[in-house]
DNA sequence: TAGTTATTTCATTTTTTATTGAAGCGCTTG
DNA sequence: CAAGCGCTTCAATAAAAAATGAAATAACTA
């Protein structure tokens, strides 16, 4: 008895040498910055794509479920990476890459960074209170650590606004 | 039948609220330069503490493991913040915690940011030649893209010795 | 040098994070 | 206004990352 063939057609068109480069870029660029890897792999493909591509394409040339593509784009557009632009007689969205790439480092800096060095700095306010309440011995050792912190952490407070300036120049 | 009270005693000495908010603003400020949690863990309660303190006291304190503890204090060591003190009489290393708290901003732009950088411009070079093989219509779109993305982390390396300088001061 | 203690390593387990895809919502359109 | 389509959501699952602890190794000491 013969066995027919398996049909491997299952496979996504697949990625061209150059949209594999930018998928692989931009998902260690990403990464660096946190975010997840089918954001990245989004990113890159529509990066080289001289046409806007609609959800579905995204899903197909990447092999990538309904979900995480919905929730991939949702991240890129929250982060201002894509936009959508109008393809008429279409009803679905299609999307571009949003090429001004210091969008990524500026929502990184006011959404990660500069909220955590808040978010210490009030830290410390607690730490030095708590430390006054300590024997003068470890109570010494506590301040100066404190004093220190607080500095080093206002420093790069301090380094956020020009870095924003040198970045979106 | 009469069942006996369950002993908690396995609980180790507890932590002070100082060091418990150490702990919490290290283990939030590592995992942003990718280090995990028993790292942050183990130098926030070093960072408050007046005497240098064996690994297996470290162990206790913060209840983590001795793979955990062991392997945590390697990573510390290797970006130099911490550094083990000898204590007369006593046969286990003992450390303490590195107050240049610019090591860790410096170890983290040099040895991940940068590489990272320079990955990709590497990968750029390699994009070049690919799209130069394209067609006209495609080809301009990608050179034009690459342009941009290539200026862009250009000028971003070109600000690491800036900021490095700015960090260490 | 034999025994003991401190530390590292690494296969296994646990925890955390990311992905999947089915259910359901809201437009659009015939 | 019913049926289809595009999209989002989210509970379940899969994948990745971190922690555990027993075994191996190294370092001391008696």
């Amino acid at each position: 008895m013969q066995v027919a063939p398996a049909t491997p057609e299952i496979k996504a068109e697949s990625l061209s040498d150059l949209e594999v480069e930018s998928i692989e870029l931009f998902i260690g660029f990403f990464k660096l910055i946190g975010l997840q890897k089918s954001v990245g792999e989004i990113y890159g493909l529509l990066f080289v794509s001289s046409r806007a591509l609609a959800m579905d394409d995204i899903m197909t040339r990447l092999g990538i479920s309904l979900g995480a593509a919905s929730q991939g784009l949702k991240v890129l557009r929250s982060v201002g990476a894509v936009k959508s632009v109008y393809m008429p007689g279409d009803r679905r969205d299609h999307y571009v890459a949003d090429l001004e790439l210091s969008k990524f480092a500026t929502a990184f800096i006011q959404e990660e960074l500069k909220p955590r060095l808040d978010r210490a700095l009030e830290r410390i306010g607690t730490m030095e209170s708590l430390a006054s309440g300590m024997a003068p011995e470890e109570r010494s050792t506590a301040d100066e650590r404190l004093e220190r912190l607080k500095h080093w952490l206002k420093r790069g407070e301090s380094m956020l606004p020009w870095l924003l300036k040198f970045l979106v120049k």
